[in-house]
DNA sequence: ATTGTATACGAAATCGATTTAGTTTAGTGA
DNA sequence: TCACTAAACTAAATCGATTTCGTATACAAT
């Protein structure tokens, strides 16, 4: 039923060892057998089992992907986009969600070492502060790397977006157009992130000597159009005034403008508005949303090229340093900011 | 370094052939045994290494995930859904994403094959005519579970949702509200799931003994909010009147809807709107969005479940006959059709 | 003629499990 | 006592590749 290398080799009338060589292109087969054997082989259909070559090369061809929630488009189209680079370069996803639970997160760790994975791509859940299972990691055969949303404390490889620059930059934007009661809507009070984003934030304000009133600074958890809508209302109700707004993606944004909006702000005079993602949903209201968009599929590109490349380093017995890529977001104005 | 059975057998002084049997409960092994086996490996950490079995017992306990576009709610979730399944049963999912492109379809459903996943799970693009694949897998070693959009020519395993009745209902109960010029977003005229639905909005109208203006049957690939706009537009601007108006997404329903509202429309008096897959962006925008929502967790569960079976069945020989099962869809009232 | 050196190939061990086909031991019944 | 059976265990083959270590041949150099 299923071919294999002997079959290839009995035909032929040469030896499995032949056979394999000549498959895997070593110099010591003539080039004529090569031939003979790379034809006959895909003459009859012949494809090499995985799971018999893994015992002498622990090579599997399978990469893990592990993301915090595969639930938004942010990751299910980063995702998308990674799947498409790996299954380019002759590999397989297996893909995992940690629904934001560290401990399911240490979970899915677990079942792709055992699975022993090529690599495994992570971007941690907002909650994460052990790294205990990424250590683990590293020390398995798996090589690491770790995207979007990292740790500071671990050493490995990351790609991730210039958070904190492009926030700075945004902030000073707004500042510079005269606001200086910015609201910050952030993901998470832990995840580094966010982290770096508020860091953008407040170094925007300290450069420009204004103070930063922690009341306007709002963790959300759902990022939900409704609960922009329920932030605005909340801030609005406790008499606590905003002349702008920063917001972790598109839906808060949204939302929030949605509610001052029907409590007859002038946008963008009385409030400006910056979300982030660059989603569908920014572009359909009015004003249209000015939002930081990040390139996904670059990141992707970069996770993936940094692979091959510690791959081809390994086969050569090359010790390889750990790198850290960033990427850079950049703002698209809209009506909502000008 | 890595612990393999050897070190079971060398510690405990029994062959590894008891090691292996104890772990698998052979039924010719002393309980005691057995204890003493298991115990000493969960002591030391033994894991079975998953490729060396394979070669054996022709199990990767591996599941490919073939969806048409990841990029969407739907399937994002679906698929978020599929993989606690999977993994809460000892598999891994490899997913891959056809993004909507036939071809790709056929190359995953190769690489599927290729890496002997034990089943596969998938919904067909909404552009796939050919069935040649989906042939080549029945014949493979993979189980194959078709869902969601699903092929008629095939015979094979199969879990959609009622898409025929509940447009059916959908439709009469629109039409039983005195509206008989309703407007069909479809998704393609190919897929099997655009087709029931439509089957189902025809049957309405005939049981009614209404006739279907086809001007107001459009196809809309994108699905966006901006798409139902402008098929809104250009409905209204074609000058085809409508008072009813139902698609295959929420976007699409609120998009038409905001046109409507703009152009003095009051709904749902002079239109009532219904869109599917109960989306958050429904249920913010007033009026609120009817939609039809579909139980993704319980399809993900249906989905495994016909999985497990069939592999239990396997196991025992026994020839397993194909399933069918339809999940049952509702529509979720809201003011924009009451 | 002898040694040296590429070049091209193959036998056998190996990876880590499972499974077949015995073997040993103790217990049962005639 | 002897044949027979059941229970508990194991040696060795096996799955399908890779890799190590050799060997054979041809040809050049001495």
């Amino acid at each position: 039923m299923k071919i294999t290398i002997k079959d290839i080799a009995k035909a032929l009338e040469i030896s499995t060892t032949t056979v394999s060589k000549a498959m895997n292109d070593y110099s010591d087969i003539g080039s004529e057998t090569k031939k003979k054997v790379k034809e006959y082989a895909e003459k009859i259909g012949y494809e090499p089992n995985i799971h018999a070559s893994f015992l002498r090369t622990k090579k599997t061809k399978l990469i893990g992907i592990v993301v915090p929630n595969l639930n938004t488009n942010f990751y299910s189209e980063l995702v998308a986009s990674l799947i498409v680079r790996i299954t380019k370069n002759g590999y397989l996803p297996i893909v995992l969600n940690s629904s934001e639970s560290e401990q399911v997160e240490g979970e899915n760790l677990e079942r792709l070492m055992r699975q022993k994975v090529d690599g495994i791509f992570i971007s941690l859940t907002k909650n994460t502060t052990s790294t205990d299972y990424l250590t683990k990691v590293m020390s398995s055969s798996s090589s690491l790397i770790t995207f979007s949303n990292t740790s500071k404390v671990i050493t490995c490889n990351k790609v991730v977006f210039n958070d904190k620059a492009i926030i700075k930059r945004v902030t000073e934007y707004l500042i510079n157009k005269g606001n200086s009661k910015i609201a910050f809507i952030r993901k998470s009070l832990i995840s580094q992130n966010s982290i770096n984003q508020f860091i953008g934030f407040r170094e925007a304000h300290e450069v420009n000597k204004i103070s930063i009133d922690n009341q306007r600074i709002v963790v959300s958890k759902q990022g939900t159009l409704s609960e922009g809508y329920r932030i605005a209302k909340e801030l609005f109700n406790s008499g606590i005034q905003i002349d702008g707004f920063i917001s972790y993606n598109d839906p808060l944004a949204n939302g929030a403008m949605m509610f001052y909006k029907e409590n007859g702000s002038n946008i963008p005079n009385d409030i400006r508005f910056i979300g982030q993602e660059n989603s569908e949903i920014g572009t359909f209201f009015s004003p249209e949303l000015s939002s930081i968009k990040q390139n996904l599929s670059l990141m992707a590109e970069k996770i993936m090229h940094l692979f091959l490349e510690e791959q081809a380093e390994l086969k050569q017995k090359k010790i390889s340093s750990f790198k850290r890529e960033e990427i850079e977001a950049e703002l698209i104005e809209r009506a909502s900011s000008i």
